[in-house]
DNA sequence: CGAATACTTGATTACCTTCAATACGCGTGG
DNA sequence: CCACGCGTATTGAAGGTAATCAAGTATTCG
């Protein structure tokens, strides 16, 4: 797999990687930053439905769909790689089992779309709030970007507001019931969770759904 | 693939097929009738993530990710097919092609998945509720059950709302202003879309997420 | 025909948005 | 070094969408 043909390139934040409407020819694998999945309204409302963290591909469905159905853009400077589809589907070709692993991630992509539903649908604010940074933090974990419950988070409070269909007003002050409540310190784009067990009950937060496999080195 | 081994059973509406942290060891095809994949919030609050309509797999991920993360329901009787995931892993295994195809209808869920959290956090109940009838009549019609613009749809306005992430009272009375509006005509059970170009702008229902296929006989 | 389920309506309340203004933080340039 | 400017964060007030509560009315089905 080392083996692949891989460009890289480096964004600055809020640059488009690829637009709804595209018909790509290679997939791009996030090396570095935050980066998201998202699509706008006829108004220009714009919904987040993904955050991707080092290791993700955020647009692999492009392998076998032609026409993107959302944008890709950087939430903050990015490092990214570019593999041509012809590369992955003869590496699938090869070694059927890689073809699986990648078929699985786009499976654990969505069932992360199903409990973002689930959030937006049926929890308020709070709760809403709770859950995506007991993800993140999970998931940030993960690819050991986490220290002592402790990250890097450098997005806005609008774009929080973007992912969890609030308004930057609302987010605002959810947060500072957080604080409150002395569950997470946040600022300069800095995360601490300070009480990760009430973190997690205040957004339901059962991690099942990310599918993370136990660490390897 | 005519070849599979499939059991078919009949189930009642409203009936589990499979639940959350079950371990299935075979994928279930809807044959006929609408099933929902959902969830439940702990305080028992259900948000349906999709529709299945007669053709589809709600559980085709669990082909690779052991712990089924929703539950899967039917809203009205449906017939289904059972295949197992040997056999499916087998078929996959002899012809690439058809694993391609099956990831793809994968990919095309999640496109919905997305499409979806676009209308719950970014669409007022007019909208969303607009939204989610033209897609419901755009699938059903891809799989030839609507005709002159009438389809059947035997949803309650309690499971429309689980749907859409609102109120039983809310989707009754958006309901009456989508009527009032000449748009759409729904009653026992029977949706009639009366001006598709009014109900697709009212929803700014683009069906290009769908990927559907050029129909084959 | 009666019970259960689904639908409808009105009144009240809550959550969240919008608008508007102010404060803060940080990098740039004088 | 400090002033300025810009983006982000914070705060208050007002308004709107949708939830909840509580009846009451249709439908469906056994």
């Amino acid at each position: 797999m080392q083996a692949l043909p891989v460009q890289t390139a480096e964004l600055k934040a809020d640059q488009d990687i690829v637009r709804e409407g595209d018909h790509p020819t290679r997939c791009c694998v996030l090396l570095e930053g935050l980066a998201c999945v998202y699509k706008l309204t006829a108004e220009g409302r714009r919904q987040i439905m993904a955050v991707q963290v080092p290791g993700d591909i955020p647009d692999l469905q492009s392998l076998h769909l032609n026409t993107l159905d959302n944008s890709v853009g950087t939430l903050t400077p990015c490092r990214l790689g570019f593999i041509s589809h012809d590369a992955i589907r003869e590496l699938c070709r090869a070694h059927p089992r890689i073809g699986g692993i990648l078929w699985r991630e786009t499976l654990v992509d969505a069932a992360i779309f199903r409990e973002w539903m689930l959030n937006l649908g049926r929890r308020e604010a709070y709760g809403r709030l709770a859950h995506l940074l007991c993800e993140l933090v999970a998931r940030l974990r993960a690819v050991g970007l986490v220290q002592d419950d402790t990250c890097d988070l450098p997005l806005t409070q609008a774009e929080l507001g973007d992912i969890l269909g609030l308004s930057t007003v609302h987010v605002n002050r959810t947060l500072q019931e957080l604080r409150a409540a002395g569950l997470i310190t946040l600022r300069g784009g800095s995360l601490t969770v300070d009480d990760w067990a009430g973190l997690a009950a205040a957004g339901e937060f059962d991690p099942a759904y990310l599918h993370l496999q136990p660490r390897r080195t």
